[in-house]
DNA sequence: TTCTTTATGTAGACTCTCTTTATAGGAGCG
DNA sequence: CGCTCCTATAAAGAGAGTCTACATAAAGAA
């Protein structure tokens, strides 16, 4: 195919939970999960470096908290919430064509 | 994540032009390609990988032509096309649950 | 206080899939 | 015959997720 489809989707997802709110990235995979229904979630070996990736373009920012608690809170940026909505965009065309595609086969057979 | 979207979508597209008509691999990519408006397409060295997964797994089957012209026709299996609306079924909730979240986020902001 | 559990984050080895590239041969055309 | 499409396979390389181990602090148990 063209790009991962997976890492795409991976992305929006902690995009989007940070676009409601801050949060770390442990709270993050928590959220993913809950709010997806189960239906996704983030092995904890898997959250980082995806939170690293988007850091890296400058989707979201982290900064570590005061007190020795070492941890982070990731905020999404502005730049973030573009990709976002464009990601969100494209996606939803690229799933409408694979469903137009798996139901004009043996159905509609045109 | 739990398992590979890309793979699944992939062989839900290998699934999808079969199930309208079998056809040889280098056909599905054209199909897949021209019925999906080039959102999806395949690389050559992708394609056949993918077809002899679904092969394996008893969703699709192939038969060598007869003539020396050394190509395979593929077809869908009955497993193939359960396979396949079950697949199709499943993405639908998880693409629901994915934008569900990503519009639910700072807008509806519950 | 000390032990244990829970919350957090990082790093590395392993695996899976896609991509790229090379190989191969029949078919049709000039 | 030689060239260029079709068509299929295989192998090497890269990117991403998984698994596992490591590290540390706060919080609660003993």
């Amino acid at each position: 195919m063209q790009s991962n489809l997976s890492k795409r989707v991976n992305e929006m997802l902690v995009l989007a939970v940070l676009d409601d709110d801050a949060a770390h990235g442990y709270q993050i995979a928590l959220r993913v999960e809950e709010r997806t229904g189960g239906r996704f979630s983030f092995q904890h070996g898997t959250l980082y470096p995806i939170l690293h990736r988007l850091e890296k373009h400058g989707r979201v920012k982290g900064e570590w908290d005061a007190g020795g608690r070492r941890r982070k809170t990731y905020r999404i940026t502005k730049e973030g919430k573009s990709a976002l909505h464009a990601d969100a965009a494209s996606l939803r065309e690229e799933v409408g064509a694979l469903f137009a595609l798996v139901e004009g086969a043996d159905d509609v057979a045109a």
